[in-house]
DNA sequence: GATGAAATTAGTTCAAG
DNA sequence: CTTGAACTAATTTCATC
């Protein structure tokens, strides 16, 4: 795991909501240069926390079909070649598949045409049960976790308010809602490591 | 629903894969200029075909935790605040509620904190059922459907390949593997609105 | 790592078909 | 609905700190 700093956190939520906003002006806001803006977000790229700039579409405005939720349960060998399979269909859009051998996923087509669409794509013999949901709502959220702000204390797991108790140990921040908090899990730490 | 041109959806094509992609170099994929491109993305902007640029992020070289898809069962009537108040949560990047009264949602969170995430952001009184999925995989693979390539026959279901056999009817075209399929449909047709 | 100034490249406006 | 040309704006390079 990468550790970021909050500018490059700031820079991640700016672009999330705005990928097209100017460098100078995400500059700025994070008051660096448009060129430290620019190099940093490189550096984002190159190391895959951004994966790619794209738009997000809202399909039902030019798409016949509804949105459905089709959810399998597999045999536990068959995952990763029925995943494969879905995601290159062209109606679904994404493909979650779970530790305990279910998939899910999402696709715009005619309710209709959900079995056929299946069985040209994946071997449904490999399929131990199968059910389709209607979708009624769809949102996509996307937020970049603020080290400052959401944050749950790494002891007692309530909200940590205000910018107070925190402490590094072999190069990780720990977050904790009060100093209580903190000095217990440093001794917890300090006995783990000993027993190591 | 908008019926989009050859053109858009190749423009939309090129954005989902690439949203940086110069308007130029759009522009001579698409056989148009830079001008037309700009008025067209702008276009499909208004309409809300295109919601939003943005960046596609690995949360996992970041962020702490893992990724689980939460099931719910909701009470009928708790649907849409239940998933404003999920959809809020930081950790949470989707939410997708179902026509039976399921709610679907994607997060980033430390497994163990997964209870406490959902008491503090709903009220799980509300809940009739609660399955934590771990993630394995999850694949986002955006796609526009291409009228020309990808159909299927609206009669008997296989591909049509070529561009040889559609019908105009009431405003909306239908698309057949073969002459035989589009006479077919063309025979119910004509019987249904005789009928109605 | 970060920067300002310069150079390059991209995007938009506009008059016209 | 489209275009080329002119204009405006954004991004990258580079010398320097």
């Amino acid at each position: 795991m990468t550790t970021l700093d909050e500018t490059d956190l700031e820079i991640l939520r700016l672009l999330v909501e705005d990928a097209r906003r100017p460098y100078s002006d995400i500059a700025e806001r994070v008051d660096r240069s448009a060129p430290t803006v620019s190099d940093r977000i490189d550096r984002l790229r190159e190391i895959g926390v951004v994966r790619r700039f794209t738009v997000d579409l809202d399909r039902s405005t030019f798409t016949e079909g509804a949105e459905v939720l089709v959810e399998l349960e597999l045999e536990p060998a068959a995952g990763d070649r029925i995943a494969e399979g879905l995601a290159a269909v062209d109606a679904v859009e994404h493909v979650l598949t779970t530790a305990d051998a279910r998939l899910f996923a999402v696709a715009t087509v005619r309710p209709e045409r959900v079995r056929s669409m299946l069985a040209n794509a994946i071997d449904l013999s490999r399929v131990e049960s199968l059910r389709v949901h209607l979708l009624e709502d769809r949102v996509w959220s996307p937020h970049v976790g603020d080290a400052d702000l959401a944050l749950e204390c790494d002891e007692c797991g309530s909200t940590v308010t205000g910018g107070g108790h925190s402490l590094e140990l072999d190069g990780r921040r720990y977050h904790f809602c009060c100093p209580v908090c903190r000095s217990r899990f440093e001794e917890r730490y300090a006995s783990l490591s000993e027993s190591a």
